[in-house]
DNA sequence: AAATCGGGGCA
DNA sequence: TGCCCAGATTT
């Protein structure tokens, strides 16, 4: 994969999020708000949130009933309540600064994967592994050629993802996002534009939906069919990735279950990068 | 794994 | 109505 088309699609055509350029707090309260709120709806709210609260100390001196007015009709206010006991949190034991470690920020109420590695990224301008629905949606249709996600990550596709991050992990974050989010979208997806088209494993494949793949486990087949189609493809070939395993299944978390189970009865044996038939 | 969040907006 | 949205938490 050629990260550097996405990296310099992104350099055109990235919007000018106020997020982008503002306090590691300001990168906190957008990932709140942006948990299963879209970009447009939170833009007014965030900006007049701090206004009215520019640090972490602002906001746990500030009264609930204030937080949760000030939360207008973003949804799910029980993500104002968090961020007010984060804020509390890191005014008390921070010193007022969003912790950088990873083991810090999963400690904070409304933090979880994703946002901790978000704040890495985009608050602190580390690498990390950085899975919303936009990127991991991106990955399933290039990649995979499938046009929606599992419904959370596997430890696979965590895997997978984790090795495609280039030096500037952030800026990949932030690019890989956008894309999903401007070009590579749920419904309509801007395939015509999309500078990858002619890589892309879902356009090759036809465009084949796969609401039935996501929803449906019984279309999925079982674990001992898994097994077979692993064992059987192992034997046509002398060695495979896991990206060609799971492109053969596209039940990542299904995948993981078989590969240790093959492995832990000694039917299959691996070198980390890919897999054999044991002798 | 699946339900829930005492959600909201748009086609 | 159904689907979508820079998910997290609980059972």
């Amino acid at each position: 994969m050629n990260q550097q088309v996405v990296l310099d699609w992104f350099d055109q055509n990235k919007r000018d999020l106020p997020w982008r350029n503002t306090t590691p707090w300001g990168v906190m309260v957008s990932e709140f708000m942006l948990q299963q709120t879209p970009v447009n709806r939170v833009l007014p709210t965030w900006s007049q949130w701090l206004v009215q609260w520019p640090t972490a100390l602002d906001l746990s001196l500030a009264k609930k009933s204030e937080v949760i007015t000030a939360w207008g009709r973003l949804g799910y206010p029980r993500r104002a309540l968090r961020l007010y006991e984060s804020a509390r949190i890191i005014a008390r034991d921070f010193n007022n600064q969003v912790p950088r470690a990873l083991e810090d920020l999963r400690t904070l109420p409304g933090v979880g994967e994703y946002t901790a590695a978000a704040i890495t990224a985009f608050a602190f301008g580390e690498s990390a592994l950085v899975l919303d629905v936009n990127i991991r949606r991106l990955f399933a249709r290039v990649i995979d050629g499938v046009e929606h996600p599992t419904p959370s990550p596997s430890q696979i596709e965590r895997k997978l993802r984790f090795e495609l991050i280039p030096a500037d992990g952030a800026k990949w974050a932030a690019a890989t996002m956008e894309f999903g989010a401007l070009l590579c979208t749920s419904k309509n997806p801007s395939c015509e534009e999309c500078p990858w088209q002619s890589q892309c494993a879902w356009r090759k494949a036809g465009y084949p939906p796969t609401d039935q793949i996501r929803k449906s486990q019984e279309w999925i087949g079982t674990d001992r069919q898994c097994r077979g189609t692993i064992v059987q493809a192992l034997r046509e070939n002398e060695q495979l990735s896991l990206t060609a395993l799971v492109k053969m299944w596209h039940n990542n978390s299904q995948i993981e279950k078989a590969l240790k189970t093959l492995i832990a009865d000694g039917l299959i044996e691996t070198t980390g990068k890919s897999y054999r038939l044991a002798d």
